[in-house]
DNA sequence: AATATAACTGTAAGCGGTTACAGTAAATTA
DNA sequence: TAATTTACTGTAACCGCTTACAGTTATATT
């Protein structure tokens, strides 16, 4: 490959010279640039972005850590952060961490090795010793899909706010026996999602004052497999409820056939909402109801938070909450009783 | 960040020390590596990737292509890829082209000037242009989830025995009329997905003496809605299909509510056979039995081939075929008549 | 015409590592 | 004991770029 060397000399230039001509600088005549131009053309010269990053001091990459780009959650906020930083000419290093603490932090150290500018954190919980590290070591991040008491950027969901107004629309259906399908709780962290989509399901039935019921409340892994088998159980015995709110389409649609294999029919006898809206949402029958969360958006506009950090852009708001809405299909109807 | 001159210093030896201990060089005494160990790990040094780069002219990043990460296939692939480049202790760097040729080549320059040390490409079709491209600046790529006629490293499977097979399968259970949805077919290029598994449809019917009708072929876009209105037209009429093989899982559950929205049942009165089994593909109703494509394998077994050529070992094929499989599940039966 | 200014241009010192090569001290060998 | 070998260790050049600073012209000013 062609180095600033070979360019400099086949245009008769100092090295300073064609440097400044590919960062753009005022600083050369336009004769100069003509020559300089011409030769790189020659050559198909093209700065070494490992040199220039010693030299800056900058990498122009952002690192991403996600818990796995397999889940279409994650792929489509991904989605989000690339499509914004290739605009902006940054590019990306792809890290999942499977939630893993152990491989957070490695791969946290091994992104700062690598001097990115800064990090897009996605993870299920956002800990003091996350917080630690990025602060003690000051590294720029920001999270994503995700709130938090620290002091961190941030763009996500109210996801309390979310299971609240998904519990009020079934109540105000009329349904008054509602289950929920949530996720792993590990010791009742705060601000994970599953925690606090539980929290809001729970304030909206005491604000409407309705009991809640253990019975109605089942833990599952956010697969397909482990919604149904939740709703299973909870379909199982005399009283069951009229309505079921997974916490994610996935599990929804394992609700819908476990209904549906317990000899009742959905909507007709078991409301069962959603989730996330992904896009098979609407490829289910029913058509799922759900909660909508703007997943793209929430990666757009965490790369686009961080890339104004980088360039020491004046920020509005450091800790954004994007809107969810709920996306009325056919799978929830009024209870017939 | 500590520097290895901070280390030397600290550590009261040669900046070369530094580097040796941290390259596992022989040449370097307990002693001294204990010392130098200890200074760095009081200063908490690492080495700089960057600065490593330049010197050594290997930065451990591969280069990947994908048309969408938002598309669970292509997501599941790379999380294959991303698996294994772990291990090996590379990283990746993840560009989005969309299927987009311009985009294509903008990315493969931009990884070339930033150093990667191989890339791996997966696009819906690898032209004679990308072949010239990858050859000149005599990059190292590898291609995933295709095949082709050049002479380029590959991992993939063979679309045009896949749908044979699956129209194999749906003739053995008795079928004469199938349909088949396939993807654009742009100007029948070879080794398309769509086309191989196109031909491969004929052949099957070709094969068993079947006629082929122009009527059951029909273009879609690979996705669900694509998949749901290519149903509904050829279900439309006198005489139709009494199997419908769509050559994506998406395209597959499109064309099931299909049946169901023309007052047809599935597989009662018309099979679907799907493509790809994604992980939603047993969340339908009926299940939907398709065709398995290793998306994991296809990303974990490519990765691993660029690493071996990336280190120059020895490797016994360069053009990996991964095996595809009919599952079975309950979206096709045998026909009524 | 002499001087000041503007507009470039080049030299050289980094950036943080690797590594060839030369040097030194200790251990072996003769 | 001297010569040779072994086992380290350090010096310095280099990787390809940026940029401060010191020129060097050409142009404008007095």
């Amino acid at each position: 490959m062609a180095t600033i060397d070979d360019v400099a000399k086949l245009a008769g230039v100092s090295i300073a010279t064609v440097s400044r001509v590919f960062n753009n600088s005022p600083l050369v005549s336009e004769k100069a640039r003509q020559k300089v131009l011409k030769a790189a053309e020659e050559l198909g010269y093209k700065p070494s972005m490992p040199a220039r990053s010693l030299a800056m001091k900058k990498t122009n990459t952002i690192g991403l850590i996600v818990p796995d780009i397999s889940n279409p959650y994650y792929a489509e906020v991904v989605r989000g952060i690339e499509d914004v930083c290739n605009i902006y000419k940054y590019n990306i290093t792809l890290c999942n961490a499977d939630n893993k603490r152990e491989k957070e932090f490695q791969y946290i150290e091994m992104l700062k090795n690598r001097w990115v500018d800064g990090i897009i954190f996605h993870c299920d919980y956002f800990s003091e010793e996350h917080y630690e590290v990025f602060k003690n070591d000051n590294i720029k991040v920001v999270l994503a899909g995700r709130t938090t008491k620290f002091d961190v950027p941030y763009v996500g969901i109210d996801n309390f706010k979310a299971a609240y107004d998904a519990v009020n629309y079934l109540i105000s259906l009329g349904h008054k026996r509602i289950g929920i399908i949530h996720g792993p709780l590990d010791d009742m962290k705060e601000t994970i999602d599953s925690v606090d989509r539980l929290k809001g399901y729970k304030q909206a039935l005491i604000d409407n004052g309705l009991p809640i019921y253990d019975k109605f409340i089942k833990e599952a892994n956010f697969k397909y497999k482990g919604g149904y088998n939740a709703a299973m159980e909870m379909l199982k015995g005399e009283m069951r409820p009229t309505a079921i709110f997974a916490i994610s389409d996935i599990m929804a649609m394992g609700a819908i056939n476990a209904v549906f294999d317990s000899g009742l029919s959905c909507p007709e006898d078991i409301s069962v909402m959603g989730f996330d809206n992904i896009d098979l949402s609407e490829a289910t029958r029913p058509s799922l109801t759900t909660v909508s969360q703007p997943m793209y958006e929430i990666g757009a506009v965490a790369a686009r938070m961080l890339i104004k950090m980088l360039n020491g852009e004046e920020i509005d708001d450091y800790q954004i909450i994007l809107k969810h809405k709920i996306v009325v299909r056919n799978s929830c109807i009024s209870p017939k009783d």
